[in-house]
This record gives C-alpha cells, structure tokens and sequence, in this order.
DNA sequence: TCAAACTTTCAATAATTATTGAAAGTTTGA
DNA sequence: TCAAACTTTCAATAATTATTGAAAGTTTGA
C-alpha cells in the first residue's frame, strides 16, 4: 500500500470518529494530517491535502492550537506558518482529557454542586429519590475526576501498563 | 427551591452536556427525567414533561433501551407501557463506556491493526514516522481498553474509592 | 370481528452546525 | 511608504442532524 493511500485512510477515519464526539470533522482530519506528518505542514498544504477551504482551515487551525494538540513553527527565512502536530501520544491524551473534561464534567458538577446546597420542597419520598441521585452522581463525578488526575500524571505507555498489570 | 424546578434544571443540563458529546440533546433530556423520577413514567407523560413530540420521545426511549440505560415496565391492568431508568450509577457509567467505545475506539483500532499489518511503500523516514504514530496509537488505545474493563468491572464507589485512594 | 387504545414509522420541516470564499486586515522588507 | 505575501474574518450557503405530527400499524378485550 501507499503511504499516501494510508495516510488518507487515517485522515478519514480520525475525521469520522471525532465527529462522532462532537468535534467537527475537518478539525480532526487536519488534526490526523498533521500527526502523520513528521513536518509541519501550511495552511495552503493542508488546504491542498484534504481539499478544505483557507477559512476552514484558518479556524480549525486556530483551534487545535487552542487545544493544544498544535503549534505554530516558523521556518528560517520564510513569513509563512508552518503547523506541526503535538507527537507525544500521553501529551495529545491529556489535552483531550481536559477538553472533555471542560465540556461533559465541569458544567453537570457545578450544577449538581448547587443542587446538593439547596433545600428542596415537596413530596418527601421524591425529594429523597432526587437527592440520592444528585449526591450519587456528584460522588461518580468525583472519582472520575481523580482517576483522569492520575491518568494525566503518566508520562508513557510504560508506566501505565505497570499500573494496569498491578491492578489486573 | 421547587422539587420540580430543581428537576427541570438537573434535565436542561442534562441535555446541553449530552449534546456536547454526540449524543441527542432529546434522548439524554428523557434520561435525565427518568433518572430524576424513582417511577416509570408512559410516552404521554414525557411528552407532557419535556414538550416533545410523540415520534422524537418514542424514537428516544427506545434508544435509551437500546444502550440498556431504560427498561420497559408494565403496570398491572393496564396497557400503557411504562419507562423506567437503570437507577445504578456504576451500570449506566458501564453502558455509556460501552456504547462510546463502540463509537470511538473500535472504528479507529480496526483501521490501525490494518495498517499495522501493511507493508508501506514511500520515503522511509515519512513510512518509519507513519509506523511509529500507529504503533504508539494501537499500544495507547489498548491500554485504555484494559482501563476501561477495570472500570467496569467495578460495582460501586466503595470499591473505586479504594483503588484511587491506594494509587494517589 | 371490531373499535378503542395504544405504538411506530417516516416524509416534510426546522434547527443546528460546518464550510466556503471573497474581502478586509496585517506584516514584512525594500 | 508601498506592494506583495500572507492571515483573519464573517455573511452567505451548504450539509447535517433533530424534530414534528399525521398516518399507518398493532394489540387488546369485549
């Protein structure tokens, strides 16, 4: 096969399933790009590789960085960008982690937090059941939490597989 | 605060947070309302609850039945079907894993396991750099595989309290 | 067998989200 | 200061996804 062929199937793959989270397509497919690329690579051959227009481009670009799943480079003598993919897989995890994080943890805890402080009216057997999901999933939260913590705290593949082997 | 008011709140979120992973903001908005509610409750009285329309809550439940986060339930002498939520936090965490794996690990592991067993033709720095990034991803995805077996294998907070505890 | 009570389907539509590309903006070096 | 080389913005549009609601289908018991 092709390493071009290849590459591409990943670029389409990556792009798939990172819109099946809610990440759009075309942010996941440049993300795919630049990670099989071992350069950095510019806008306009991003543009060229998977057919995006320069706005598109622009803006996922810009928010990859955001992410910090990319960076900007800057080639000796030349003005335009170059952007190169964060290639340390453990590094790429933790930002996606805290990405997630941000969008499915943070905004469920701060409500449940509230929640847990207010006094509820009304039928006392309903009021119970509420208030034991509440404390419940605010505890799961809790420990999911931590487990990411230390998730994010390994550095490679080797020390989580010491972990795992531990646990297993 | 008002029960139900605190409830609506608990759905709202419920539903934007469900909407920022690919999940349709409908179909977490039911399940939150039966998470919320200790009793089943019948199509009517969804629609009523969350202002939808008969075809979007029918097409949700049965939804949610599929990923095993519901349950059908009859009430003796009537015909009405009645929904009821998996109310165990560690079981619907379990399901949720499951589906999203479905979603987002495996697409991704098929395609690298096929790459992994083809031969690269290219420049073979760009065909050992392509090698390396699927070799590094397939080895991180399986160890998160392996987390996420743990994870389900555990029954409740006790238990994962445990285990963090030990580790951090 | 029939009508009432219910559930399911699905084409049409609405809502949301992503994408385009041209125009405006910025930076650089001569 | 200016033009060339580049980047950014954003209104218009396209694409995707969710929702509606009426009609069709099914089940039940008399």
């Amino acid at each position: 096969m092709k390493l071009e062929q290849a590459k591409m199937e990943f670029i389409q793959t990556w792009g798939a399933v990172g819109s099946a989270w809610g990440i759009p397509r075309s942010m996941a497919q440049i993300h795919a790009l630049l990670l099989a690329n071992a350069e950095g690579l510019s806008t306009e051959e991003v543009m060229e590789e998977i057919k995006l227009s320069r706005g598109n481009v622009n803006i996922n670009l810009r928010e990859l960085i955001n992410w910090g799943l990319i960076s900007k480079q800057n080639k000796l003598g030349e003005r335009k960008e170059y952007f190169k993919a964060n290639h340390h897989i453990w590094e790429i995890a933790k930002r996606i982690i805290e990405e997630r994080k941000k969008r499915e943890f943070v905004p469920i805890q701060n409500l449940l937090r509230e929640l847990k402080a207010t006094k509820m009216e009304g039928n006392p057997s309903d009021v119970g059941h509420f208030n034991k999901l509440v404390n419940e999933l605010d505890d799961f939260l809790s420990q999911m939490d931590q487990l990411s913590e230390l998730l994010v705290k390994m550095k490679d593949n080797r020390f989580f597989n010491q972990f795992i082997k531990f646990l297993g």
